[in-house]
DNA sequence: TCTGGGGTCCTAGGACCC
DNA sequence: TCTGGGGTCCTAGGACCC
């Protein structure tokens, strides 16, 4: 058996724990850049406020209905999260983290101790007594049934936040209604496809599509949804998550950047955060693509947006080489006359610092920096993220994210603890 | 004025090898 | 009537997830 859990609006809940009086008014949490809207109180979700709505055509409904809108804080919903994922190992010997606010609970024979409705709110009560976040539980037999269970016990309040399929009989009575569009593994275009060519409309009639035709359509991962909704698991707990096979860091700017200097501020910093991120996981990389964008909104202006990929002599996970390779390929894209708007650095051909394949015709040592950028991260880590940082990466800080609504990173910084009076 | 930022896996087809 | 048969690697594109 598998549970998944998963929090409810989870970002909107992470601001309502450090202001209660939001309980019960429609709240939104916007992207970065303050652009779209990417997470709603259940009371924004009544107001008809989409997913990924556009935030300044919202304004209307926003005075009207009084919707409080705050800023993405990814420290604070990160921070969060960890405590949430640490509260629920302790109900589990295996726990997938599966994304920022789910993961899946290896509940193998639990049902021979427990009843697993009584365990699951057990589960529910404490975490949300220790966290302040709201859960939402789903325990079935294989992962796709977890999430179909997890699904109708947040859609369905009758079950109170915790769905078990634990026979043949439920799980049939659940997938005659449930639509297909809000399976696992099926989004927007397998879903158009089923319901115009197959007259599949609920999981129950996918699963009544021969093998050979899902098979055709959709490939393996199609057949492997099959077999996992019919209960027989194909997908297992991955408790220990892979090393990332490509990394990226990119931002809209707050501002539209026509100069090189500040876009090349802002692709230094990119490559830089690449580079942390690489000796977070222990791997280094072979290859940098840089790209630049212009506003694709923007019909008038003229568009444009390349890329350029480039490839170091020797993989690496310096600071140093990652940014003075990425302003190579920076130069090499830039034109005079656009305003851009977004840029980013991806790093991949990843492979572990340890088994670096060293380059016949360069004397590098690859290893030349891994001392400083030690040096590097233990300050950073000591007195704040990005304290000590490549003069590449400038002062200004022209490009910015506009972020006008966020609140206090209330439980990792000592400046912004919560202040009672 | 204003439109997010990350990721994964699979398949088909082309080029090449012996 | 009757095409050889077995591989690998790479890339682009398409689907999906949160």
């Amino acid at each position: 058996m598998f549970a998944l859990v998963d929090c409810n609006n989870f970002y909107a809940s992470c601001e309502r724990v450090f202001n209660p009086t939001l309980n019960g008014k429609p709240i939104v949490v916007l992207s970065n850049n303050d652009g779209c809207v990417i997470a709603r109180s259940n009371e924004a979700k009544l107001l008809g406020i989409p997913m990924g709505a556009v935030a300044f055509q919202l304004k209307e409904v926003i005075e009207k209905h009084q919707v409080k809108v705050f800023s993405s804080n990814y420290t604070l919903y990160g921070d969060m999260s960890n405590r949430v994922m640490t509260e629920l190992g302790k109900f589990t010997p295996e726990i997938e983290i599966y994304s920022i606010d789910e993961a899946f609970l290896d509940m193998a024979g639990f049902d021979r101790y427990h009843n697993l409705i009584e365990y699951g709110q057990k589960i529910k009560k404490i975490v949300t007594r220790n966290t302040g976040i709201p859960i939402s539980i789903g325990i079935a037999p294989t992962k796709a049934l977890a999430k179909v269970a997890n699904r109708t016990a947040k859609k369905n309040p009758m079950f109170q936040g915790v769905c078990v399929l634990d026979s043949p009989e439920k799980i049939t009575e659940i997938l005659v209604k449930f639509p297909i569009e809000d399976v696992w593994g099926i989004g927007g275009r397998y879903a158009k496809m089923l319901n115009q060519q197959h007259q599949v409309n609920t999981a129950q009639d996918f699963i009544n599509l021969s093998d050979n035709l899902i098979q055709k359509k959709m490939g393996v991962v199609g057949l492997r949804l099959k077999k996992e909704l019919l209960g027989f698991s194909c997908l297992k707990l991955e408790s220990i998550s892979p090393n990332k096979q490509n990394i990226c860091t990119s931002r809209s700017f707050g501002e539209m950047l026509k100069d090189y200097a500040p876009l090349s501020e802002a692709v230094a910093t990119f490559a830089s955060r690449c580079a942390f991120k690489l000796r977070k996981q222990g791997t280094c990389a072979k290859t940098i693509t840089v790209f630049i964008t212009t506003n694709r909104f923007s019909e008038k202006e003229p568009q444009y947006s390349p890329s350029c990929v480039v490839t170091l002599p020797t993989a690496s996970n310096s600071s140093i080489d990652i940014v003075e390779y990425s302003l190579k390929a920076l130069q090499r894209i830039y034109r005079k006359g656009y305003k851009f708007k977004k840029a980013g650095v991806i790093v991949s051909e990843i492979v572990p610092k340890d088994q670096l394949q060293t380059n016949l015709f360069e004397n590098k040592n690859p290893k030349k920096h891994q001392d400083i950028m030690k040096s590097l991260d233990t300050l950073n880590n000591w007195y704040g993220r990005e304290k000590v940082r490549l003069a590449a990466t400038g002062t200004g800080r022209k490009w910015k994210l506009r972020q006008e609504f966020k609140t206090k990173c209330f439980t990792t910084n000592w400046e912004e603890l919560m202040e009672v009076r």
